[in-house]
DNA sequence: TGATTTTTTCCGAATTTTCGGACAAAACTT
DNA sequence: AAGTTTTGTCCGAAAATTCGGAAAAAATCA
């Protein structure tokens, strides 16, 4: 999973070929756009890429895609581009959730190395999602439950993965498991299992 | 879970205490170590934090440090502190794996900003290594082993995590887990873990 | 329907786990 | 160096789990 798009917000065209070159050469691929209207429909929860973004534009500001963003993905990263008087402010942006800032203009080797690290963050990201939601309700990696809880909901899910591939039949799902029948019993009763809601109705 | 542990190597001592000011001031938990030799033994692929270390020093240099923690844990982040001669230098380290470097003297919100997103990065890591452990490669379909062994083996990483997490201290584990010391030991002795080397200290 | 198989519940008894108490050893504090 | 806290081990009784056997209940089949 190797992510590698940044949706560039620059208005100045000079500057935003520039940076489009600069990021092709590096195996990166940038989505140009000439502002934040024109950005905005990209932004959203499942992009998967990072935001360049000049921090000072004529319709909107890059506060204005910052904000935005963190809206839609407090965990996509906003990289802004910003003139040597606005350090200061790019600073304050960064406390403020932005992911980092570059001056302008900057070493396009810089450039490239923090949208890398960006990117492999996103990726990171990303992929946590995933995997949570493949855990489902699991989830027992935030470390809050006792031991036993934790184990007992990761028991509920092996016995019910069991039990689903079995169609329900408690005995195949317990020679599955490679454990008696009654033993299988005694789990699902502790943990409150029925079978019948693993069977396939003909209905 | 929030990482808060900065491994710092300075040589210089008005600097280090300097730097654990900052540190502390900022919620985080600065280890000052005085060199590579000094560090070396709390660099390992559960450290859980990130490492922040003077590019030139006496006996080793930061480029020791990254490569020692390179072949440790990639995914664990190193920034570089570095005078303003050696930043060319800096940047070929960051091309080789380094997190980020900072001009040295740096301005202190600055230096919080960026260990603070190391720190983030570092917990998505971590956190992403356990769910992919507890997932076993791929979730959906494998379900190869006894229960028991599987119960077993999540159990396990379950403990690990915890004594990751409280330096090895089979107490406070065995608090964070809701049970008692004894039976911390009970079982830890059964999966056969031992609890010196989730330690930072020892060898 | 009656026969046959499968599911499910109920019993214990052997085994395992839990967990407090006690204590020596190690680590930390002053 | 004495005192305090923490660690790691051992013991033993209470509690929980495992698991075979048995049999009622339900589903399936002929």
């Amino acid at each position: 999973m190797q992510l590698n798009k940044v949706l560039v917000i620059e208005d100045d065209v000079v500057l935003r070929t520039s940076i489009e070159q600069t990021l092709m050469l590096a195996d990166l691929d940038p989505i140009p756009t000439n502002g934040f209207t024109q950005a905005r429909r990209s932004i959203r929860s499942n992009f998967r890429g990072v935001i360049l973004s000049d921090i000072r534009m004529p319709d909107h500001s890059g506060f204005d895609v910052l904000d935005f963003t963190q809206t839609r993905d407090p965990d996509l990263p906003v990289v802004l581009l910003t003139g040597h008087s606005d350090v200061p402010t790019a600073m304050r942006a960064v406390r403020e959730g932005a992911y980092e800032y570059l001056e302008k203009p900057c070493d396009p080797q810089r450039l490239i190395d923090v949208l890398t690290r960006a990117l492999k963050h996103r990726a990171l990201v990303l992929e946590n999602r995933t995997m949570r939601e493949e855990l489902g309700s699991d989830g027992l990696d935030a470390g809050d439950g006792t031991l036993s809880e934790r184990l007992e909901s990761h028991e509920r899910i092996i016995i019910e993965q069991a039990l689903g591939a079995e169609n329900g039949r408690v005995a195949a799902a317990a020679h599955r498991l490679g454990i008696p029948r009654n033993t299988l019993y005694d789990r699902m009763s502790k943990l409150r299992i029925v079978a019948k809601s693993f069977r396939a109705k003909p209905e």
